[in-house]
DNA sequence: GGGCCTCATTCTGTCGACAACATACAATCA
DNA sequence: TGATTGTATGTTGTCGACAGAATGAGGCCC
Protein backbone atom coordinates (compact mmCIF):
# COMPACT_ATOMS: atom_id res chain seq x y z
CA UNK A 1 0.00 0.00 0.00
CA UNK A 2 1.48 3.52 -1.06
CA UNK A 3 0.61 6.52 1.03
CA UNK A 4 0.18 9.69 -0.58
CA UNK A 5 0.51 13.00 0.38
CA UNK A 6 -2.08 14.47 3.12
CA UNK A 7 -3.46 17.14 2.33
CA UNK A 8 -5.47 19.89 4.45
CA UNK A 9 -8.20 21.93 2.91
CA UNK A 10 -9.69 24.46 4.44
CA UNK A 11 -12.62 25.25 5.38
CA UNK A 12 -12.81 28.47 2.67
CA UNK A 13 -11.37 26.48 0.27
CA UNK A 14 -14.37 24.20 0.55
CA UNK A 15 -17.15 26.79 0.90
CA UNK A 16 -15.85 29.10 -2.44
CA UNK A 17 -15.54 25.91 -4.72
CA UNK A 18 -19.31 24.39 -3.53
CA UNK A 19 -20.34 28.55 -3.59
CA UNK A 20 -19.19 28.53 -7.20
CA UNK A 21 -20.56 25.67 -8.47
CA UNK A 22 -23.97 26.61 -7.13
CA UNK A 23 -23.98 30.22 -8.36
CA UNK A 24 -22.96 29.00 -11.75
CA UNK A 25 -25.32 26.30 -11.32
CA UNK A 26 -28.31 28.77 -10.89
CA UNK A 27 -29.30 28.31 -7.67
CA UNK A 28 -29.50 31.91 -6.72
CA UNK A 29 -31.78 33.67 -8.70
CA UNK A 30 -29.41 36.60 -10.49
CA UNK A 31 -29.22 39.70 -8.64
CA UNK A 32 -29.93 38.23 -5.39
CA UNK A 33 -28.49 39.03 -2.47
CA UNK A 34 -26.10 36.41 -0.18
CA UNK A 35 -25.91 37.19 3.23
CA UNK A 36 -22.66 35.81 4.95
CA UNK A 37 -25.15 34.40 8.35
CA UNK A 38 -27.54 32.80 6.15
CA UNK A 39 -24.89 31.67 4.13
CA UNK A 40 -22.46 30.63 7.34
CA UNK A 41 -25.69 28.42 8.64
CA UNK A 42 -26.47 26.96 5.39
CA UNK A 43 -23.26 25.59 5.19
CA UNK A 44 -22.64 24.82 8.78
CA UNK A 45 -20.09 27.09 9.73
CA UNK A 46 -19.07 30.48 10.40
CA UNK A 47 -18.98 33.78 8.72
CA UNK A 48 -14.87 33.88 8.33
CA UNK A 49 -14.78 31.48 6.01
CA UNK A 50 -17.75 32.50 3.59
CA UNK A 51 -16.45 35.69 3.70
CA UNK A 52 -12.59 34.64 2.31
CA UNK A 53 -14.48 32.90 -0.37
CA UNK A 54 -16.73 35.38 -1.06
CA UNK A 55 -13.55 37.38 -1.36
CA UNK A 56 -12.33 35.51 -3.43
CA UNK A 57 -15.82 35.14 -5.87
CA UNK A 58 -15.83 38.98 -6.79
CA UNK A 59 -12.36 39.24 -7.58
CA UNK A 60 -13.53 35.66 -9.80
CA UNK A 61 -16.86 37.84 -11.56
CA UNK A 62 -19.07 35.29 -9.80
CA UNK A 63 -20.49 37.75 -7.14
CA UNK A 64 -20.45 41.35 -6.43
CA UNK A 65 -20.55 43.70 -3.65
CA UNK A 66 -22.96 46.31 -3.97
CA UNK A 67 -22.03 49.88 -2.15
CA UNK A 68 -23.61 48.94 0.99
CA UNK A 69 -21.01 45.91 1.05
CA UNK A 70 -23.67 43.24 0.31
CA UNK A 71 -22.92 40.66 -1.93
CA UNK A 72 -25.48 39.95 -5.21
CA UNK A 73 -24.90 37.70 -7.52
CA UNK A 74 -24.49 39.93 -10.46
CA UNK A 75 -26.82 40.20 -13.41
CA UNK A 76 -24.48 39.70 -16.75
CA UNK A 77 -26.31 41.71 -19.45
CA UNK A 78 -25.20 41.68 -23.36
CA UNK A 79 -22.26 44.43 -22.71
CA UNK A 80 -20.71 41.74 -20.12
CA UNK A 81 -21.16 38.60 -22.57
CA UNK A 82 -19.40 42.05 -24.98
CA UNK A 83 -16.55 42.18 -22.69
CA UNK A 84 -15.78 38.60 -21.94
CA UNK A 85 -16.15 37.52 -25.73
CA UNK A 86 -13.10 40.71 -26.22
CA UNK A 87 -11.03 38.89 -23.82
CA UNK A 88 -11.53 35.91 -25.03
CA UNK A 89 -10.92 36.69 -28.57
CA UNK A 90 -7.66 38.39 -27.03
CA UNK A 91 -6.82 35.48 -24.66
CA UNK A 92 -7.51 31.84 -26.95
CA UNK A 93 -5.40 32.85 -29.50
CA UNK A 94 -2.37 33.11 -26.66
CA UNK A 95 -3.43 29.66 -25.08
CA UNK A 96 -3.60 28.14 -28.25
CA UNK A 97 -0.37 29.00 -29.04
CA UNK A 98 1.53 28.47 -25.61
CA UNK A 99 -0.36 24.66 -26.23
CA UNK A 100 0.98 24.49 -29.63
CA UNK A 101 4.59 24.57 -28.10
CA UNK A 102 4.00 22.59 -24.92
CA UNK A 103 1.38 20.10 -25.35
CA UNK A 104 1.86 16.81 -24.53
CA UNK A 105 0.69 13.03 -25.94
CA UNK A 106 -1.60 12.89 -22.48
CA UNK A 107 -2.82 16.58 -23.64
CA UNK A 108 -4.02 15.50 -26.96
CA UNK A 109 -5.41 12.47 -25.71
CA UNK A 110 -7.83 14.12 -23.30
CA UNK A 111 -8.94 16.03 -26.32
CA UNK A 112 -9.66 13.42 -28.77
CA UNK A 113 -11.77 12.11 -25.46
CA UNK A 114 -13.56 15.21 -25.18
CA UNK A 115 -14.56 15.53 -28.99
CA UNK A 116 -15.82 11.86 -28.95
CA UNK A 117 -17.67 12.45 -26.12
CA UNK A 118 -19.11 15.96 -27.56
CA UNK A 119 -20.50 13.66 -30.20
CA UNK A 120 -22.97 12.40 -28.05
CA UNK A 121 -24.17 15.85 -26.17
CA UNK A 122 -27.48 16.45 -25.56
CA UNK A 123 -28.07 20.21 -24.37
CA UNK A 124 -26.54 23.59 -24.59
CA UNK A 125 -25.01 22.54 -20.75
CA UNK A 126 -23.34 19.54 -22.31
CA UNK A 127 -21.74 21.28 -25.15
CA UNK A 128 -21.11 24.05 -22.88
CA UNK A 129 -19.41 21.97 -20.24
CA UNK A 130 -17.54 19.94 -22.87
CA UNK A 131 -16.30 23.22 -24.53
CA UNK A 132 -15.21 24.25 -21.40
CA UNK A 133 -13.37 21.53 -20.55
CA UNK A 134 -11.83 21.50 -23.73
CA UNK A 135 -10.65 24.95 -23.18
CA UNK A 136 -9.19 24.13 -19.68
CA UNK A 137 -6.97 21.31 -20.73
CA UNK A 138 -5.11 23.74 -24.03
CA UNK A 139 -4.89 26.36 -20.89
CA UNK A 140 -3.74 24.26 -18.55
CA UNK A 141 -1.34 22.69 -21.27
CA UNK A 142 0.04 26.12 -21.98
CA UNK A 143 1.46 26.43 -18.44
CA UNK A 144 0.91 29.99 -17.88
CA UNK A 145 -0.66 30.20 -14.37
CA UNK A 146 -1.42 34.07 -15.06
CA UNK A 147 -3.33 33.03 -18.39
CA UNK A 148 -5.03 30.01 -16.21
CA UNK A 149 -6.07 32.55 -13.83
CA UNK A 150 -7.72 35.19 -16.13
CA UNK A 151 -9.10 32.04 -18.34
CA UNK A 152 -10.83 30.42 -14.95
CA UNK A 153 -12.43 33.44 -14.61
CA UNK A 154 -13.94 34.08 -17.80
CA UNK A 155 -15.01 30.59 -18.37
CA UNK A 156 -17.27 30.12 -15.06
CA UNK A 157 -18.46 34.00 -16.07
CA UNK A 158 -19.96 32.44 -19.70
CA UNK A 159 -21.00 29.37 -17.66
CA UNK A 160 -22.85 31.59 -15.28
CA UNK A 161 -24.75 33.80 -18.31
CA UNK A 162 -25.72 30.75 -19.84
CA UNK A 163 -27.80 29.46 -16.54
CA UNK A 164 -29.33 33.34 -16.20
CA UNK A 165 -30.11 33.32 -20.16
CA UNK A 166 -32.20 29.72 -18.87
CA UNK A 167 -30.48 27.76 -21.68
CA UNK A 168 -28.60 25.08 -20.37
CA UNK A 169 -31.39 22.63 -21.34
CA UNK A 170 -32.27 23.55 -24.50
CA UNK A 171 -32.07 20.99 -26.69
CA UNK A 172 -28.87 21.56 -29.53
CA UNK A 173 -29.28 21.55 -33.14
CA UNK A 174 -27.13 18.68 -34.77
CA UNK A 175 -25.73 21.42 -37.16
CA UNK A 176 -24.22 23.48 -33.45
CA UNK A 177 -23.15 20.01 -32.58
CA UNK A 178 -21.32 19.28 -35.56
CA UNK A 179 -20.10 22.55 -36.04
CA UNK A 180 -18.69 22.57 -32.50
CA UNK A 181 -16.66 18.86 -33.51
CA UNK A 182 -15.34 20.50 -36.38
CA UNK A 183 -13.88 23.25 -34.57
CA UNK A 184 -12.62 21.67 -31.98
CA UNK A 185 -10.87 19.21 -34.40
CA UNK A 186 -9.07 21.25 -36.68
CA UNK A 187 -7.86 22.79 -33.66
CA UNK A 188 -6.69 20.00 -31.95
CA UNK A 189 -5.08 19.19 -35.00
CA UNK A 190 -3.60 22.52 -35.59
CA UNK A 191 -2.09 22.01 -32.13
CA UNK A 192 -0.70 18.81 -32.58
CA UNK A 193 0.80 20.05 -35.67
CA UNK A 194 3.19 22.47 -33.34
CA UNK A 195 2.85 25.37 -35.01
CA UNK A 196 2.06 28.29 -32.90
CA UNK A 197 1.05 31.45 -35.62
CA UNK A 198 -1.02 29.05 -37.37
CA UNK A 199 -3.09 27.67 -33.39
CA UNK A 200 -3.60 30.89 -32.35
CA UNK A 201 -4.94 32.22 -36.02
CA UNK A 202 -7.51 29.03 -36.00
CA UNK A 203 -8.27 29.88 -32.14
CA UNK A 204 -9.49 33.51 -32.42
CA UNK A 205 -11.75 32.02 -35.27
CA UNK A 206 -13.03 29.54 -33.04
CA UNK A 207 -13.98 32.08 -30.55
CA UNK A 208 -15.42 34.62 -33.44
CA UNK A 209 -17.43 31.61 -34.72
CA UNK A 210 -18.82 31.10 -31.61
CA UNK A 211 -19.80 34.43 -30.87
CA UNK A 212 -21.59 34.10 -34.22
CA UNK A 213 -23.15 31.32 -33.20
CA UNK A 214 -24.92 32.87 -30.13
CA UNK A 215 -27.90 34.81 -31.30
CA UNK A 216 -29.30 31.84 -33.24
CA UNK A 217 -29.10 29.81 -30.04
CA UNK A 218 -30.84 33.29 -27.89
CA UNK A 219 -33.22 33.78 -30.08
CA UNK A 220 -35.07 30.96 -28.98
CA UNK A 221 -34.53 30.88 -25.17
CA UNK A 222 -37.01 28.01 -23.39
CA UNK A 223 -36.12 24.98 -25.42
CA UNK B 1 -19.40 73.90 -4.25
CA UNK B 2 -20.19 70.45 -5.69
CA UNK B 3 -20.78 67.70 -3.04
CA UNK B 4 -19.53 64.13 -3.97
CA UNK B 5 -20.54 61.00 -2.55
CA UNK B 6 -18.80 59.78 0.50
CA UNK B 7 -17.83 56.74 0.52
CA UNK B 8 -16.93 54.85 3.29
CA UNK B 9 -13.43 53.07 3.31
CA UNK B 10 -12.77 50.09 4.88
CA UNK B 11 -10.16 48.91 6.44
CA UNK B 12 -9.53 45.97 4.03
CA UNK B 13 -9.31 48.18 1.81
CA UNK B 14 -6.88 50.61 3.21
CA UNK B 15 -4.49 47.83 4.21
CA UNK B 16 -4.95 46.39 0.60
CA UNK B 17 -3.70 49.35 -0.72
CA UNK B 18 -1.36 50.43 1.89
CA UNK B 19 0.30 46.50 1.18
CA UNK B 20 0.23 46.39 -2.50
CA UNK B 21 2.25 49.59 -2.28
CA UNK B 22 4.71 48.56 -0.21
CA UNK B 23 5.17 45.46 -1.34
CA UNK B 24 6.09 47.25 -5.12
CA UNK B 25 8.27 49.51 -3.65
CA UNK B 26 10.43 46.82 -2.33
CA UNK B 27 9.44 47.24 1.61
CA UNK B 28 9.98 43.15 1.88
CA UNK B 29 12.74 41.05 0.04
CA UNK B 30 11.69 39.11 -2.26
CA UNK B 31 10.48 35.58 -0.63
CA UNK B 32 9.90 37.38 2.78
CA UNK B 33 7.17 35.92 5.07
CA UNK B 34 4.30 38.54 5.97
CA UNK B 35 2.54 37.26 9.00
CA UNK B 36 -0.38 38.44 9.60
CA UNK B 37 -0.06 39.26 13.67
CA UNK B 38 2.78 41.68 12.84
CA UNK B 39 1.06 43.06 9.69
CA UNK B 40 -1.74 43.33 11.88
CA UNK B 41 0.27 45.09 14.78
CA UNK B 42 2.47 47.46 12.65
CA UNK B 43 -0.60 48.95 10.92
CA UNK B 44 -2.83 48.81 13.85
CA UNK B 45 -5.69 46.62 13.27
CA UNK B 46 -6.91 43.23 13.55
CA UNK B 47 -6.05 39.98 11.48
CA UNK B 48 -9.25 39.84 10.31
CA UNK B 49 -8.83 43.46 7.63
CA UNK B 50 -5.04 42.08 6.88
CA UNK B 51 -6.21 38.43 5.77
CA UNK B 52 -8.74 39.91 3.28
CA UNK B 53 -5.80 42.12 2.27
CA UNK B 54 -4.26 38.94 1.59
CA UNK B 55 -6.41 37.18 -0.11
CA UNK B 56 -7.12 39.84 -2.77
CA UNK B 57 -2.90 40.76 -2.82
CA UNK B 58 -2.61 36.82 -3.46
CA UNK B 59 -5.15 36.77 -6.90
CA UNK B 60 -3.29 40.08 -7.97
CA UNK B 61 -0.16 38.23 -8.19
CA UNK B 62 1.35 40.21 -5.04
CA UNK B 63 2.14 37.97 -2.88
CA UNK B 64 1.59 33.90 -2.72
CA UNK B 65 0.63 31.36 -0.20
CA UNK B 66 2.81 28.35 0.74
CA UNK B 67 1.93 25.15 0.92
CA UNK B 68 1.75 25.94 4.99
CA UNK B 69 -0.29 28.42 4.53
CA UNK B 70 2.17 31.21 5.35
CA UNK B 71 2.06 34.36 2.94
CA UNK B 72 5.10 35.56 1.06
CA UNK B 73 6.34 37.68 -1.22
CA UNK B 74 7.17 36.04 -4.86
CA UNK B 75 10.27 35.80 -6.01
CA UNK B 76 9.62 36.70 -9.61
CA UNK B 77 11.48 34.34 -12.32
CA UNK B 78 12.56 34.81 -15.45
CA UNK B 79 9.97 32.99 -16.25
CA UNK B 80 7.49 34.60 -14.70
CA UNK B 81 8.25 37.77 -16.56
CA UNK B 82 8.13 35.59 -19.52
CA UNK B 83 4.22 34.54 -18.58
CA UNK B 84 3.84 38.84 -18.14
CA UNK B 85 4.78 39.48 -21.37
CA UNK B 86 2.83 36.64 -23.38
CA UNK B 87 -0.32 37.73 -21.43
CA UNK B 88 0.55 41.32 -22.09
CA UNK B 89 1.44 41.01 -26.26
CA UNK B 90 -2.26 39.18 -25.72
CA UNK B 91 -3.89 42.34 -23.90
CA UNK B 92 -2.59 45.59 -25.16
CA UNK B 93 -3.33 44.80 -28.18
CA UNK B 94 -6.92 44.63 -27.20
CA UNK B 95 -6.94 47.69 -24.90
CA UNK B 96 -5.49 49.98 -27.82
CA UNK B 97 -8.43 48.37 -30.25
CA UNK B 98 -10.59 49.05 -27.42
CA UNK B 99 -9.41 52.54 -26.81
CA UNK B 100 -9.46 53.58 -30.66
CA UNK B 101 -12.58 52.71 -30.68
CA UNK B 102 -13.67 54.75 -26.77
CA UNK B 103 -11.18 56.73 -26.12
CA UNK B 104 -11.96 60.73 -25.81
CA UNK B 105 -10.48 63.99 -25.93
CA UNK B 106 -9.15 64.50 -22.54
CA UNK B 107 -8.00 61.04 -22.69
CA UNK B 108 -5.73 62.13 -25.52
CA UNK B 109 -4.96 65.11 -23.34
CA UNK B 110 -3.96 63.20 -20.01
CA UNK B 111 -1.70 60.65 -22.94
CA UNK B 112 -0.29 63.77 -24.66
CA UNK B 113 0.55 65.20 -21.10
CA UNK B 114 1.87 62.00 -19.81
CA UNK B 115 4.26 61.69 -23.22
CA UNK B 116 5.73 65.22 -22.08
CA UNK B 117 6.65 64.45 -18.54
CA UNK B 118 8.33 61.03 -20.32
CA UNK B 119 10.60 63.20 -21.93
CA UNK B 120 11.58 64.73 -18.60
CA UNK B 121 12.29 60.75 -17.00
CA UNK B 122 15.71 60.38 -14.99
CA UNK B 123 15.49 56.91 -13.33
CA UNK B 124 13.94 53.81 -14.67
CA UNK B 125 11.62 53.97 -12.11
CA UNK B 126 10.25 57.19 -13.28
CA UNK B 127 9.65 55.81 -17.06
CA UNK B 128 8.12 52.83 -15.49
CA UNK B 129 5.79 54.80 -13.81
CA UNK B 130 4.76 56.76 -16.40
CA UNK B 131 4.02 53.75 -18.70
CA UNK B 132 2.12 52.70 -16.25
CA UNK B 133 -0.10 55.58 -15.90
CA UNK B 134 0.61 55.81 -19.87
CA UNK B 135 -1.07 52.33 -20.63
CA UNK B 136 -3.71 52.22 -17.66
CA UNK B 137 -5.82 55.35 -19.24
CA UNK B 138 -5.70 53.21 -22.27
CA UNK B 139 -6.98 50.34 -20.73
CA UNK B 140 -9.16 52.24 -18.55
CA UNK B 141 -10.47 54.28 -21.75
CA UNK B 142 -11.64 50.82 -23.24
CA UNK B 143 -14.17 50.47 -20.54
CA UNK B 144 -13.67 46.49 -20.12
CA UNK B 145 -13.87 46.14 -16.39
CA UNK B 146 -12.74 42.64 -17.15
CA UNK B 147 -9.68 44.13 -18.96
CA UNK B 148 -8.89 46.45 -16.67
CA UNK B 149 -8.54 44.16 -13.79
CA UNK B 150 -6.44 41.37 -15.79
CA UNK B 151 -4.14 44.37 -16.70
CA UNK B 152 -3.74 46.47 -13.08
CA UNK B 153 -2.66 42.80 -11.97
CA UNK B 154 -0.35 42.71 -14.55
CA UNK B 155 1.09 46.23 -14.02
CA UNK B 156 2.05 45.34 -10.60
CA UNK B 157 3.63 42.82 -10.83
CA UNK B 158 5.75 44.11 -13.41
CA UNK B 159 6.80 46.74 -11.57
CA UNK B 160 7.55 43.91 -8.46
CA UNK B 161 9.69 42.95 -10.77
CA UNK B 162 11.46 45.92 -11.54
CA UNK B 163 12.43 46.16 -8.12
CA UNK B 164 13.43 42.92 -7.24
CA UNK B 165 15.98 43.25 -9.88
CA UNK B 166 16.99 46.63 -8.45
CA UNK B 167 16.48 48.70 -11.85
CA UNK B 168 14.46 51.10 -10.40
CA UNK B 169 16.88 53.60 -9.25
CA UNK B 170 19.08 52.84 -12.77
CA UNK B 171 19.54 55.68 -15.06
CA UNK B 172 18.29 55.35 -18.24
CA UNK B 173 20.17 56.28 -21.38
CA UNK B 174 18.82 59.06 -23.64
CA UNK B 175 18.13 56.15 -26.38
CA UNK B 176 15.65 54.45 -24.03
CA UNK B 177 13.53 57.30 -22.75
CA UNK B 178 13.17 58.71 -26.92
CA UNK B 179 12.24 55.07 -27.98
CA UNK B 180 9.89 54.90 -25.10
CA UNK B 181 8.47 58.72 -26.36
CA UNK B 182 8.46 57.85 -29.56
CA UNK B 183 6.68 54.55 -29.35
CA UNK B 184 4.18 56.16 -27.32
CA UNK B 185 3.92 59.07 -29.43
CA UNK B 186 2.81 56.65 -32.36
CA UNK B 187 0.62 54.93 -30.11
CA UNK B 188 -1.23 57.83 -29.03
CA UNK B 189 -2.19 58.75 -33.05
CA UNK B 190 -2.82 55.17 -34.20
CA UNK B 191 -5.66 55.54 -31.29
CA UNK B 192 -6.47 58.80 -31.89
CA UNK B 193 -7.20 58.02 -35.79
CA UNK B 194 -9.61 55.74 -34.37
CA UNK B 195 -8.47 52.36 -36.39
CA UNK B 196 -8.91 49.40 -33.74
CA UNK B 197 -6.97 47.03 -35.95
CA UNK B 198 -3.69 49.31 -36.77
CA UNK B 199 -3.86 50.09 -32.68
CA UNK B 200 -3.83 46.92 -32.18
CA UNK B 201 -1.04 46.26 -34.24
CA UNK B 202 1.18 48.97 -33.11
CA UNK B 203 0.43 48.29 -28.97
CA UNK B 204 1.64 44.41 -30.19
CA UNK B 205 4.53 46.05 -31.47
CA UNK B 206 4.87 48.29 -28.86
CA UNK B 207 4.93 45.56 -25.86
CA UNK B 208 7.78 43.35 -28.40
CA UNK B 209 9.63 46.25 -28.91
CA UNK B 210 9.75 46.58 -24.91
CA UNK B 211 10.46 42.87 -24.51
CA UNK B 212 13.44 43.36 -26.60
CA UNK B 213 14.44 46.69 -24.64
CA UNK B 214 14.93 44.55 -21.40
CA UNK B 215 17.50 43.09 -21.86
CA UNK B 216 19.88 45.70 -22.13
CA UNK B 217 18.64 47.27 -19.25
CA UNK B 218 18.91 44.05 -17.42
CA UNK B 219 22.95 43.43 -18.43
CA UNK B 220 24.01 46.45 -16.30
CA UNK B 221 21.63 46.21 -13.04
CA UNK B 222 22.86 48.60 -10.19
CA UNK B 223 22.91 51.33 -12.17
C1' DG C 1 -55.65 59.43 4.83
C1' DG C 2 -50.86 60.77 4.24
C1' DG C 3 -46.42 61.87 5.89
C1' DC C 4 -43.06 61.41 9.59
C1' DC C 5 -40.83 59.37 13.37
C1' DT C 6 -39.36 55.40 16.11
C1' DC C 7 -38.02 50.99 16.70
C1' DA C 8 -36.69 46.35 15.64
C1' DT C 9 -34.28 43.54 12.60
C1' DT C 10 -30.54 42.32 9.72
C1' DC C 11 -26.35 42.87 7.79
C1' DT C 12 -21.49 44.12 7.40
C1' DG C 13 -16.91 45.34 9.31
C1' DT C 14 -13.98 44.45 12.91
C1' DC C 15 -12.12 42.43 16.99
C1' DG C 16 -10.12 39.18 20.33
C1' DA C 17 -9.64 34.26 21.51
C1' DC C 18 -8.70 29.45 20.88
C1' DA C 19 -7.21 25.06 18.79
C1' DA C 20 -4.39 22.72 15.42
C1' DC C 21 -0.26 22.63 13.20
C1' DA C 22 4.55 23.53 11.92
C1' DT C 23 9.17 24.77 13.14
C1' DA C 24 13.23 25.36 15.73
C1' DC C 25 15.66 24.34 19.67
C1' DA C 26 16.98 22.18 23.87
C1' DA C 27 17.22 17.94 26.43
C1' DT C 28 17.77 12.95 26.56
C1' DC C 29 19.38 8.49 25.59
C1' DA C 30 21.93 4.82 23.06
C1' DT D 1 28.54 11.75 19.22
C1' DG D 2 24.35 11.24 16.78
C1' DA D 3 19.62 10.38 16.56
C1' DT D 4 15.32 11.03 18.86
C1' DT D 5 12.09 13.08 21.76
C1' DG D 6 9.92 16.77 24.19
C1' DT D 7 8.97 21.55 24.43
C1' DA D 8 8.29 26.37 23.44
C1' DT D 9 7.16 29.64 20.23
C1' DG D 10 4.93 31.48 16.25
C1' DT D 11 1.37 31.13 12.70
C1' DT D 12 -2.79 29.91 10.48
C1' DG D 13 -7.77 28.59 10.37
C1' DT D 14 -11.90 29.21 12.62
C1' DC D 15 -15.17 30.89 15.85
C1' DG D 16 -18.33 33.86 18.47
C1' DA D 17 -19.32 38.65 19.76
C1' DC D 18 -20.06 43.55 19.31
C1' DA D 19 -20.74 48.25 17.20
C1' DG D 20 -22.41 50.94 13.40
C1' DA D 21 -25.35 51.42 9.34
C1' DA D 22 -29.14 50.42 6.48
C1' DT D 23 -33.72 48.80 5.80
C1' DG D 24 -38.47 48.16 6.57
C1' DA D 25 -42.61 47.91 9.63
C1' DG D 26 -45.55 49.93 12.60
C1' DG D 27 -47.43 53.59 15.21
C1' DC D 28 -48.36 58.53 15.70
C1' DC D 29 -49.48 63.16 14.55
C1' DC D 30 -51.48 66.47 11.48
Amino acid sequence: MSLSRVRRVSLAHSVSSQLSRAIVAGDFPAGSQLSEPSLAATLGVSRAPVREALIELELRGLVEFDPQGHTRVPTLTPADLQEIHALRLAIDPLAASLAAEHATADVFAALEANIAATKDAKTLADVSRLDADFHDRIVKSGRNRRLMLCWSGLRDQVELWLTQMQLRHQAITKRTRQQTVDSHNKLLEVIRSGDPKQAAALAGDHVAGWIELLPTVTAVPKG
